[in-house]
DNA sequence: AAAAGTGTCAACCGCAATGCA
DNA sequence: GTGCATTGCGGTTGACACTTT
């Protein structure tokens, strides 16, 4: 970790453009103003919103940080032992893609996940290779058939292994961001909220405009549709979350889109994209995703509860779930 | 108690892909 | 077709925390 750079003015809101960019651990107060600027103004070009924001560093920089630190959907915390086999199996197929790893978790970032690779499972993994007969090499960057060199992974039989590992009664959970009926937009500090527990299996509300886009592809993602405002938990079909069109890209999702269709756009789509709500902060779920005829509000929100076993189990009716065709 | 070793993770770097003029 | 800006990704670095000696 880097030290914030002392040299950083306090005040440094006129001769931005002049200044040095910074680089290093953000400040407090930059967090601040990113949050700030983004809660308000919503996803556009990044290089805009370092400038408009009043901060001394590059778009990229502050993309980096929103993704991977700032954005109100992030879990945080350490992975769930149903998370750790989500991963190993999801590297098993993927192999270091670690975005498209991270899509399927939910609050998971690809950078948290790449880190708890390479400290954690990759060693584990390796010992345990260690003590079995198999001569495969956990650490290959490559997609693999095989898990810790234990667990053959082609095709349904990789999902056997992840059925058979999963704890019977296990959920994830996304974060809810939802304190009372409105929305969190400072999860992190709440982590122990998140809800871990044996969820009721069933029909889950989703907010129709979610089906429709944003996180409603998130959810159905490249694999068909779903009646708006359900998603099957248990039996018909789930499948696992595209993370990185989740709930932040619940609204940046299209706002990605729009920024595609017209780049030009992107200054003015908070107005209408824009999930945060500029006049409060504290966001009203309901208003922004048109929740209202859907049981979203209060304790019964429940968003991103998933049941793993029975998305695993869904997953392996379900060769395609990913991105390509495993061979 | 202090030094050395190890682990963790935020952030950077470089590259590729994409879109636009 | 070309050049530039932007975005996204994966690999790597380095500071700090923690553990071991």
């Amino acid at each position: 970790m880097r030290k914030p750079d002392p040299n950083m003015p306090k005040n440094n809101t006129s001769t931005t453009n002049k200044m040095k960019l910074r680089k290093g651990l953000w400040s407090p107060e930059e967090d601040e103003k990113l949050m700030k600027y983004m809660l308000t103004n919503g996803q556009g070009c990044w290089s805009d919103i370092a400038k408009n924001a009043g901060l001394q560093r590059c778009g990229k920089s502050c993309r980096l940080r929103w993704i991977n630190y700032l954005r109100p959907d992030l879990k945080r915390g350490a992975f769930s032992p149903q998370e750790e086999e989500l991963i190993i199996h999801l590297h098993s197929i993927l192999g270091n893609r670690w975005s498209q790893i991270a899509a399927r978790l939910p609050g998971r970032t690809d950078n948290e996940i790449k880190n708890f690779w390479n400290s954690t499972l990759k060693k584990r993994l390796k010992n345990n290779t260690s003590t079995s007969s198999s001569p495969n090499n956990s650490d290959s960057s490559e997609p693999r058939d095989v898990v810790g060199g234990i667990f053959p992974l082609h095709e349904h039989h990789a999902m056997t292994f992840c059925m058979d590992s999963i704890s019977s009664s296990s959920t994830i959970s996304m974060p809810p961001m939802v304190t009372g009926n409105q929305f969190d937009p400072f999860p992190l500090l709440n982590i122990n909220r998140y809800d871990i527990t044996g969820g009721a299996a069933g029909l889950l509300d989703v907010p129709t405009c979610l089906a429709q886009g944003g996180l409603g592809e998130a959810l159905y993602g490249d694999y068909g549709v779903l009646e708006p405002g359900k998603i099957a938990l248990e039996g018909d079909f789930s499948l696992p979350p595209l993370e990185s069109r989740s709930i932040e890209e619940g609204n940046t999702a299209i706002n990605s889109i729009d920024r595609k269709s017209n780049n030009n756009n992107h200054h003015h789509h908070h107005n209408n994209n824009t999930c945060f709500n500029n006049t409060d902060q504290s966001f009203k779920v309901g208003e922004a995703f048109g929740l209202e005829n859907h049981h979203w509000e209060g304790e019964n929100l429940r968003m991103g509860e998933w049941d793993l076993e029975g998305l695993m189990d869904n997953i392996s009716s379900f060769p395609n779930f990913l991105d390509f065709q495993v061979e």
